[in-house]
RNA sequence: GGAGGAGUGACCGAGUGGACGAAGGUGACGGUCUUGAAAAUCGUUGUCCUGGCAACAGGACCGGGGGUUCGAAUCCCUCCUCCUCCGCCA
């Protein structure tokens, strides 16, 4: 979110980034100021009828100590409460016009990203590796996974449905081998772990903007104000909601596991089969909360240390500098860690790293305070996946894939593998 | 699921419906004392909103929301969270 004083002096400027995000008319900022300035009187109308009620009750409570007569007092003030009474509802109606359409404007793109329509205008920040070369006619993952009998959609589609998949044997260990060393690469540069709850609130999918404005891609559980979590990023952020962190700890650097719940609304006919696109899938998530001063520092490191892992598992990636048009809602800056599927010919998007500035701050009340300061101030909050497990297994497959449908593990694995170097069908 | 108890500032903790934005303490910061430190001592120490260039003035905030009242931290209702006991349960 953005403060509501900075829309209110750059009303021009949110126009040109809301047209720079492809989001031009999308938000009414007509109305937002219409109804700041309507908020701001009323505001200054009900202080000072309640300035009045504050010192005639201070009268009345001397008057009443000296035994003298109040009941005409009481009686004008009976007028005065209700009158206030009503301009506080009216305020507060205006209040929440208001707050709903704050929460419909994104945030500002960095000067440094690159303007642009959709992904196409996205620019390669660099390569890592070289799409591999095979002397053989390649699968894609499915063919790979069901032929070694390491993956059921069939099953999974039966037990729920479409979009889920069964791990089976050696390859339900391997997602897990996935997981335990993304967590030990992420505990390797500094990041805790934590572990979180797998449902969030109302409250918390707000503060990191999922909420109001996506709603249709969270699965919401029956009953409760409660949804399953599309990302680490909701529970870690929130951490520190309405806190003030102490600001010589900064910066704070989180990572946690959880399983991702998506309803992929809007996504229909696209990547319907294989486990590229799933309403499950497992991911870590790194999460910083930083000074302002450094966060673009951080944004850095962070991608750098979500990259370490491909590195690692010598896949061939490129990272890509979102263009504002193909930029999160509540991004001002993010890149696109892309892995190479030779099935597909193609980078596919393993990771996302963004630095959110004060937006998710703002919206989740998190501060920071040094001694020097009089004042605490928002924390810049950062995140990134490192990584998306399902579809660095979809990669390995793909790339460590060979003629007679085994599976070479890459190196870094094996140990997680009790020293395992090759899956073959058993 | 049943029965009770509690939520007050960074933290601990007091608070008869009017002199309470809130005693007292801890911590932090600044001063005095000291060669330095500790101790002692004095002072400062919340957030948000409105108006104002500012100094400042005003308003709101005692878990959230609502109600009673001229006036609510204090009374009533409701929700949330935590604790204790009973039951059930992985």
């Amino acid at each position: 979110m953005l403060s509501r004083e900075f829309i209110r002096e750059n009303v021009e400027f949110i126009k040109e980034m809301l047209k720079k995000r492809g989001m031009e008319g999308q938000v009414d900022l007509d109305s937002f100021v219409q109804l700041d300035i309507e908020r701001r009187k009323r505001i200054q109308e009900v202080e000072n009828l309640r300035k009045l009620r504050n010192e005639t009750s201070e009268r009345i409570s001397i008057l009443k100590r000296k035994n003298e007569n109040v009941e005409e007092l009481l009686l004008k003030m009976k007028e005065v409460s209700d009158k206030i009474k009503e301009m506080e509802i009216s305020l507060e109606e205006v209040e929440k016009e208001l707050i709903k359409i704050e929460l419909t404007i994104p945030n500002a793109p960095h000067s440094s990203v690159p303007v642009g329509k959709d992904e196409s205008a996205n620019k390669i920040v660099r390569k890592f590796g070289e799409p591999k070369k095979f002397s053989f006619k390649i699968k894609d993952h499915i063919e790979i996974g069901e032929a070694l009998g390491i993956l059921d959609f069939q099953r999974a589609s039966k037990i729920t449905g479409s979009r889920f998949a069964v791990l089976r044997g050696i390859g339900a260990k391997l997602e897990r081998a996935l997981i335990n060393f993304m967590l030990d690469c992420a505990k390797e540069k500094g990041y805790e772990e934590v572990w979180v709850p797998f449902m969030i609130n109302e409250k918390s999918a707000i503060s990191t903007g999922q909420l109001p404005k996506f709603r249709e891609d969270l699965f919401k559980i029956e009953g409760w104000e409660y949804y399953l979590v599309p990302t680490a990023e909701i529970p870690l952020t929130n951490l520190h909601r309405d806190e003030v962190i102490e600001g010589e700890k900064l910066p704070l650097n989180y990572c946690a596991y959880t399983p991702c719940f998506r309803s992929e609304a809007g996504s229909y006919g696209k990547d319907v089969k294989g486990l590229i696109r799933q309403h499950q899938f497992d991911k870590i998530e790194l999460v910083k909360f930083s000074h302002p001063d450094n966060s673009y520092q951080e944004l850095e490191k962070l991608t750098r240390d979500a990259e370490d892992i491909l590195i690692k598992l010598e896949l061939p990636y490129q990272v890509v500098v979102l263009c504002t048009g193909d930029l999160g809602f509540g991004a001002a800056k993010c890149y696109d860690l892309e892995v190479w599927i030779p099935s597909q010919e193609k980078y596919r998007e393993i990771s996302s790293c963004s630095n959110f500035e004060e937006f998710q701050a703002r919206r989740g009340n998190i501060k920071f305070k040094t001694r020097d300061m009089k004042k605490a101030q928002f924390v810049h909050t950062l995140n990134g996946s490192g990584l998306a497990v399902g579809r660095t297994l979809v990669a390995i497959l793909e790339n460590y894939q060979q003629e007679d449908g085994s599976l070479i593990v890459p190196k870094a694995l094996q140990k997680y593998l009790d020293g395992l170097e090759k899956i073959e069908k058993n």
